[in-house]
DNA sequence: CATGAATGAGCCTTCATTCAT
DNA sequence: AATGAATGAAGGCTCATTCAT
């Protein structure tokens, strides 16, 4: 019973906490991005504003785990699509690919991982790992993989893997604010080839 | 002796409000990033808060300031060094090396304008022209009078243009972060290769 | 149980309001009449300053509030007594009457309609409608009625009623500042009938 | 040549005075009722603000020294004018007819008289002697030798003379808020005559 | 555990007064 | 004497955090 009992209690405070974070993250997607105080926090999740400290220890401890949550779930998407590929360019251009489809599909989702949450952990003030830097992990592996193949020139992996992100990053958002080009095919074949162009796959 | 006198006190006045930009720079550049209120920037700049007031309208136009002026800073360097070349691929890669010589130099200064600023002014909220925009200005003349030479594939050049920016930008602030890689000179030289390569020159 | 807890919670907070609005009266009726900030009325009512914006959306609104309730206070009065009569001079000394206990028995109150609010509320400023005017449509209507039905002379009655309340104030106030006279019986009665006198009851 | 000098420079004084004095004044009489900061005050008289604590001790002082000028200026003209009439009521109509010219010409100085200076001065607070009282007291004596010599019943005369003034208040200030009334004839006379009538003169 | 009223430090801004020049 | 830049206390208001119920 003890034990029924404190799993009762774990799931329902899960509950709490989920229903929090999920209130964070609809103010954050909302359009005019209503104000991220305590107080319209715990009113979007039904809750009293002391409620809230039962279950993170102040804002920042919430927001990090926002964070971490966004995070983890474009990992996953990215990750799975990913896993269809064996050869190294087709495994970045899916990456970029869901990537655009999806930051396209949570604009305001994409301005938080992108934009409101990097600005937080400039230079020496990484408290966070990034999807970022994730992502640039990821792009550095396939990159490696494709040098040691030889399949592109000698280079700084590491570079080209940051560039590689930061291309993308950056026409994103610029999506995100001014609103996809007319011809959004040709864009993203642009956004698509000028990265793979970039790394200088040897034509056969 | 009159106009000395009114000389005098503009050049003091002019060493106020320098000393009070500079105030906010520092803050701005702080590894920790200390508040940036008025009493803050007061106390750094050495003056009681109702002083600030005598320079500057308000807060907003004092960030203003300082935002304009960085910008302004930055492009002239971009420009002088541009001036030198007629070839599109050559005021790219000049462009560059300017840029990651100033940058490195004045990693603060870079941080501001590449990551304080931008985040201010994401989306519809852009009441800055901001660097980026500028540079990305800059770029797609380039970009766009090598496609115009049919020295480059056709390509959405407002694209190209951006990514070329991000991918320098995401360089830079990994730089800035972590400091420059061991072999500066190969990373270096990956960056432009990266961007010059990206945009697809015809090999001859 | 939920009810009453509701119930309970509205008094209180009904309480706290009414303390507030209190602690702002006391401060207007004190001799040195001190500062009316929100720091010195969140002190007078015992509360944080943050808590006063818990039942005041700002200073104006607390202020409109108090002088309403004020207003609405003496208007009751008044029209009670008035009620009990029918013949226009009757209600006009009533009126005069009833004022003239009430402000006399209350003279912080009495300085604070006659004085506080319509200093803040001269010239263009009229937001409010404030005790003088209703009293001033009062009288008017009551003049209206005399003179309709020739019991006085021909005569702007704005202007006279306008008079009527003006001689009214300035006695009561001049009996709050320095007491009230000696013979204080004569002085109501010279008041009244300077009053009643003034409008030209034709002496039958 | 001492004795010179000295007169010079209090002349001089004199004049800077009255240029300050006139500055507020001025800064009073604007429609829109300008902020009367120590600043503008000094702008308006052509001086530094440092200037001014040369002058007068504090803001306090020059203020009481505006209202007490205006207030001389007041009584001249209606001793002036009263001295032309012997009648008790006559004076009386005469300084009622000198203060409704006066005061409709000069409106902004009536609400300064009027209103913004006796408002600082109520209950036990009554550091200046104002010009309410000063003809609150011309008009008692009036009133006395009416009585006196039997021409008016019985009264208080006091409180009549503080009546008598107040009607009068009330009714220019609402000619100043809201503008003379259209038929300014029968206003002004159903105004004198009120307070003529209220004193009680026998009719003959 | 949950609540939400209460707290008070902190923010931006104004302005009467001072003081070095 | 005159100047006006500098001062800093004070004002209204916000909001993350606490605590009595």
């Amino acid at each position: 019973m003890v034990y029924n009992k404190t799993e009762k209690i774990l799931e329902k405070q899960q509950l709490r906490s989920q229903k929090i974070i999920k209130a964070v993250r609809e103010i954050l997607s909302e359009k005019d991005m209503g104000k991220v105080s305590i107080k319209s926090i715990a009113q979007k999740a039904g809750i009293a504003t002391g409620t809230f400290y039962l279950y993170f220890a102040d804002k920042e401890t919430l927001i990090d785990t926002v964070v971490q949550e966004i995070y983890q779930e474009l990992l996953e998407h990215i990750k799975n699509e990913r896993a269809q590929y064996s050869n190294g360019f087709d495994k970045l251009q899916a990456t970029m690919e869901v990537c655009i489809q999806l930051f396209m599909k949570e604009k305001h989702l994409a301005k938080t991982v992108l934009v409101d949450v990097p600005q937080k952990n400039t230079a020496l003030n990484s408290k966070y790992t990034y999807i970022e830097n994730d992502l640039i992990r990821l792009a550095k592996i396939d990159i490696d993989e494709l040098m040691d193949k030889q399949l592109i020139p000698k280079q700084d992996t590491l570079v080209s893997a940051i560039a590689f992100v930061g291309a993308f990053r950056e026409v994103i958002l610029s999506w995100i604010s001014t609103g996809e080009p007319l011809d959004s095919e040709l864009a993203q074949k642009t956004l698509i080839e000028y990265n793979m162009r970039a790394l200088g796959r040897y034509i056969i």
